[in-house]
DNA sequence: TTTCGCGCAATGTGATCACAATTGACGCGG
DNA sequence: CCGCGTCAATTGTGATCACATTGCGCGAAA
């Protein structure tokens, strides 16, 4: 016997507070928690049926990785505002590093890996069709992070994540300005045909390509919307 | 009254967490924690004199920011080893944000902080003419992060901030195998002036050349290290 | 002397309580 | 009707306790 067997799962159920930062992480990325709400430990506590204690946990975590804010003299948290600065710094460093992923995941692509993202990239494709935004943006996530995580450079790798939480609040910002329309611009078909060569510099430019687009379409509808007032 | 003098400083006394933050921050970077030692939020707890509470707060933060790792079936802490791997990606990463961030740090510039960089540079020559490792890291980080700070890009600097404290026990090795020789090739004082003249490209210019010494240094170091098996 | 097994110590996790600071609302006085 | 002070509720923070799991060491058996 190698060990002893697990009951019948391997799947070490993950803790709670592992649990409450999915879901947080999920509630900030489908835009769920708007940018500039305030939350609490003891409501997030309440709402999610748990002690405050894991939610402290989870918290810090998305606190580190800047997807919320605490302000320094409250001390209270928040979901990060949306502003035309912090978008600039966010398309900068993700043209730095997701290009570079995605090179260094071509050599190493497979054809599970192949078979995978077209799965992903249907899945956007339905989802864009009739126009559910968190699937859309949920596959899209997984499509990136397919290739990203092959790259196999795991600093890199959780550089791109902590972007694409901070990025998270913004796209949901472009579909309820602008809706779905214009990102159906196929970059994923030419990064797919990239690792299908392994081609990384191929792969690089066509991610570039699908940022330079999505980050675009933020771009417009963060300086459309910073003209209104907070609508609350 | 305006609102009620707060004695004399206008400092609210840190909260503990950050206090506890702070100190072992300072430990890993300058080496204290040595890399791939398990750490245990009670035995640091009782070393710092404080509760686990806001160790089990540090801890995470430092962990999110790959300061620390957990090993996910033990979930025990410690803290990362070095790899050419990881060293690798690091300067990759650093190459690119910090050169920016100096670069938009150069048309702030002003007399103000001219001054200040002179004085940490000074402070950098001093503790290489003693050979103090601690000074010379806590200069050179003054030193970096004075321009950064000045660039006013608050979600690069994060991650500068996250780079610089998971570089920080690479330098350790860099001095415990080669002492400082080599490190004073001055790039710091063309970025001094790059920064006078609000040459922002000249500014990237020079940090780029100083990020290359050092980091080669370190991949040097790494090197010549990880030929040996662990020294305890 | 070596090896296996049992039990204790230590670990991370979560809950609950206590406390100081801040917020927000209610009510009183103008 | 408006302004302001007071008080209660809510907040983050820290400590302490309880618990399941893991690691380690001591001791017994061959």
């Amino acid at each position: 016997m190698e060990k002893a067997p697990r009951k019948t799962q391997d799947a070490p159920v993950p803790a709670m507070h592992d649990r409450v930062y999915a879901a947080l992480r999920d509630a900030l990325i489908t835009g769920r928690i708007p940018p500039g709400r305030g939350v609490s430990l003891r409501s997030l506590a309440a709402e999610l049926g748990v002690s405050p204690m894991p939610v402290r946990d989870a918290v810090r975590r998305l606190v580190a990785e800047r997807a919320l804010t605490i302000n320094p003299d409250n001390k209270r948290l928040s979901a990060p505002s949306l502003t035309a600065d912090r978008l600039e710094q966010l398309t900068l460093a993700r043209g730095w590093i997701e290009p570079e992923l995605a090179a260094r995941a071509a050599p190493k692509a497979d054809t599970d890996l192949i078979r995978a993202l077209e799965a992903a990239d249907a899945g956007i494709d339905a989802a864009l069709a009739v126009g559910d935004v968190d699937r859309y943006m949920a596959a899209n996530h997984a499509f990136h992070f397919l290739i990203y995580r092959r790259s196999g450079a795991e600093v890199l790798l959780s550089l791109a994540d902590s972007l694409w939480l901070q990025i998270g609040p913004f796209m949901r910002v472009v579909f309820g300005r602008m809706g779905t329309t214009g990102l159906d611009v196929d970059h994923h078909s030419q990064a797919i045909a990239a690792l299908r060569d392994r081609d990384a510099a191929a792969a690089a430019r066509a991610i570039a390509a699908d940022l330079a687009i999505g980050m675009e379409a933020m771009r417009a509808a963060v300086e459309q919307t910073g003209q209104e007032p907070p609508h609350d």
